[in-house]
DNA sequence: TGAATAGTGTCTTTCAGACAATATGCC
DNA sequence: GGCATATTGTCTGAAAGACACTATTCA
């Protein structure tokens, strides 16, 4: 007997009973301080009125990535932002309709280029902060918790951050994306010679004003593409 | 229309026609100064007398890292070791039979402690270098380069190399197996003086004799979970 | 000129990397 | 004593962290 790479089970391919598969997409976004992700109330049971990520069955056809896209577009509108796959949940009681396989995606936005209230389907759907959520749909928490761990590792070895940010932005504002994430302040002169030191940013020739102070030198990303680094 | 999770479609659970799902395991172990895997030779078509990566379809109810786990005993017979999952291969058309999402998995263990004759299943399986593999079926090539990488990245930050090695090893078995998963030299003083740093090591009171040269003091491992460091 | 944020440099400590001599056991 | 591997420390350069003052704009 071979149970080589489905082989035994594979003869048979359609008559045996497959569990269901889905795509879960974590949007995370910053706002007024916070690590947010766009959450879904649900309309029905199971967990009916609960919070939960946007997700979708895929079909028969379709490339997980690509099912992944579509979620983040029909709920924010947003087509091409940074997408990574993160986990795929498989508990088999983790769906009390049925085996609901979950592969796990992430997208970073900046939050002002969302408007949830046009989206194309976006009812129900905000974002919440991370922080203090309640008890979600499913294992939803749990899948959250590990994309917040993703994102916290990955921004100190990689560009991600801009993802987080407009195309441009202050010095100070990608220090407060990195204090938000890893949650703790960093010193304003140690963080600039860092990122001066990456090479991931440039000057733009634009300032950005406000208030009675002194106007702050607008950067952007050298590269929109995730870059990692040692 | 309300498409949150497993919503509009999950209605029909039953109905709609859903993509097979497979486990992959990458079952690596280090040999004659090389990074091996497990790699079974495919006896049916598709990719008849190619070499694969062993895996097998999961059912209904069965959770993905028992599936794992499983494949994993039956190639070779053994329990419990370090067992991670990798990525999830969902591209529509790699599988000619039909769609068949793999959740790939990798688990290390010591050359020593694998007897593939003496597995319930290892049948056509053996060990194969990874360096200079030949084309794989499927998209199998893929998934071996992607776990070669996790393997790599890893065992810089934590204590992964010491499913590699035996309960008790000689300081300069591990410094080999760092090198040959890095792929480079390492200097010994230096090597030891960041195990010492790391704190993850203690000697035993035993010692290696082998030559006419003076025996190494065996280590072992302080902790056989997983360590992650920064 | 006062308020508020932008922007900058030095010192110290820590970690990584280059580098070579001595120790021990077996024959 | 000769051989083969085990074991150990110093120096240097780079990066990380602590730390405070000046610059610029606007009201």
């Amino acid at each position: 007997m071979y149970t080589t790479i489905p082989e035994t089970k594979a003869r048979n391919l359609k008559e045996i009973e497959k569990p269901a598969v889905s795509v879960t997409v974590l949007i995370f976004s910053i706002n007024k301080g916070k690590l947010e992700i766009v959450l879904v109330k649900r309309v029905r049971t199971p967990f009916m009125d609960f919070l939960s990520i946007p997700g979708d069955i895929i079909s028969i056809d379709q490339d997980l990535e690509d099912a992944a896209r579509k979620v983040l577009s029909d709920k924010t509108g947003i087509h091409d932002v940074y997408l990574e796959q993160l986990y795929t949940f498989g508990d088999p009681r983790r769906d009390p309709r049925g085996r609901v396989l979950t592969v796990a995606y992430f997208a970073l936005l900046p939050h002002n280029s969302v408007d949830l209230s046009k989206a194309p389907d976006a009812l129900h759907a905000s974002f919440v902060s991370v922080d203090g959520l309640p008890k979600l749909a499913f294992d939803h928490n749990q899948i959250v918790d590990y994309g917040v761990e993703r994102v916290k590792g990955k921004i100190e070895y990689s560009n991600i951050a801009h993802g987080l940010l407009p195309e441009k932005f202050r010095l100070s504002e990608l220090q407060k994306i990195y204090e938000i994430i890893l949650g703790k302040n960093l010193d304003k002169r140690n963080f600039r010679k860092k990122i001066a030191a990456l090479n991931l940013v440039e000057p733009t020739k634009e300032v950005y004003r406000e208030g009675n102070h002194r106007p702050a030198t607008l950067y952007k990303f050298k590269s929109k593409d995730l870059v990692i680094y040692d």
